[in-house]
DNA sequence: AAACACTATTTTGTATGCAAAATAGGAAAC
DNA sequence: GTTTCCTATTTTGCATACAAAATAGTGTTT
């Protein structure tokens, strides 16, 4: 056997992207499917926006070969949609799929709470703490891009010491979805305080172990959010009828 | 507009193999995806199997390229892993997986069974308990596979019940990979007749549409199904040191 | 005989080529 | 002016071709 054994190089715990779990090592032609996922879901390219094989290609710096399997892969991940012999498409932003999918990621984080109010060491907590309070900052500020990135570190920890990373790997992929909508949010101050009080009280029952209440807490955070994202996609829809 | 526009042809609602959402009409290359799921979860390529494209290719009667996607879309599902410059392999069968993936179907079943018990029509409980039935009279006759038919069928009429498309999507991708467990199960008269009870329990619990009762029925019924599937794995394992 | 090194073969990864389908454009008919 | 039909172009879907990497095989050295 040669040298060269390759070490990992997985420097960033929280990005979520290496779905084909731990066997990948190094980069390889999968760059293209993070790339495409990433343009999709920071709504480079809008939903329902055709993806044309040739341009695309190009763009990314490749040929159509390895953007077709990428593409594959993100359909079935549901980022994007096939139309046979018409190629593919952004997934379209439907309130009603909205909907369906905070049920679930409800159902999902009030599980993975429950786990970690049992499993979480106290330096998790400390750490799910640190990250609140940088959000906290963040809020008083007004620097809505920030909050939500400590807001979703929040909710990634909690994931983690759940210790379970099929939920995690599971709850990553719907939610990518639902990043997509929060580029459009336009966020009322007063439903970002109350988001903001959900989440001390979230602390709350996470330092005082009571999984039963941060399920609660959880599902109505999420709830909330449903109702935010709603309205959000409504003033889009009406913005592009008007 | 030309005329044509060739209905969906979907007739079969149990399948579950349009991931692609409803936009796609008629077959496809996409026929590669569901005949290398059906090898991988019927358990004619053995976890752990390296896929050849060249050999598996002419298998199916197609070309590298198109498999080539399907092995993609798979990845996805986390059916195949892939391995950068050797290929993709069957995913391993892993213990610890094993109960991530209950624990999370636990959570889901958890959910689609509460909602059903608020939206499910007479017509649906009607249904369930006619499958019921079914699954009870091959018991009875102790032909396991028909029984297993029978009460995944039951299980995904509750997800249909729940009326969440993108939770049945979820919970079907994770079911794939239970289903492959279940090939290998030796299942001994004690668990199933335990089983079978649970079961009854559960319609009772859907027609008195007793939710909280039913969610508890459900989470219990899947650890129930871990334990036989680990004892399933246990076996095979010492199987294949021996 | 075991370990190593080197070569040959296989296999993967990507690019390209070609046929079928879809789309767009334009002329003719109403 | 609108609709319909036909053609030209584009785009997708699949097969093949080629380069890079991995694997297997063979011989050499110790």
């Amino acid at each position: 056997m040669p040298i060269t054994p390759v070490p990992n190089a997985l420097p960033d715990p929280l990005s979520g992207t290496n779905i084909t779990s731990l066997a990948d090592r190094r980069l390889l032609h999968e760059t293209v499917i993070d790339q495409l996922r990433d343009l999709i879901v920071q709504g480079e390219l809008a939903p329902e926006t055709k993806l044309n094989e040739r341009v695309l290609a190009e763009k990314l710096g490749t040929s159509r070969t390895p953007l077709r399997e990428a593409i594959k892969f993100l359909a079935s991940e549901g980022l994007v949609e096939l139309l046979p012999n018409r190629g593919a498409v952004v997934a379209p932003l439907k309130p009603e799929k909205m909907k369906e999918v905070f049920v679930v990621l409800g159902a999902l984080e009030a599980l993975a709470g429950d786990i970690a109010c049992h499993n979480a060491t106290e330096a998790d907590i400390a750490e799910i703490r640190a990250l609140h309070y940088h959000m906290l900052a963040h809020h008083a500020r007004g620097e809505l891009a920030q909050y939500f990135r400590y807001n979703q570190q929040i909710h990634i920890k909690f994931m983690e010491c759940a210790g379970n990373a099929t939920l995690a790997q599971v709850y990553r992929g719907l939610n990518a979805h639902v990043k997509r909508a929060r580029y459009m949010a336009n966020l009322s101050r007063e439903r970002w305080d109350k988001a903001v009080k959900e989440h001390e009280e979230m602390l709350d029952a996470l330092v005082k172990r009571d999984g039963v209440r941060l399920q609660t807490l959880l599902r109505d955070h999420l709830a909330n959010k449903l109702v935010m994202v709603m309205e959000a996609l409504n003033a889009k829809n009406a913005e592009a009828v008007r």
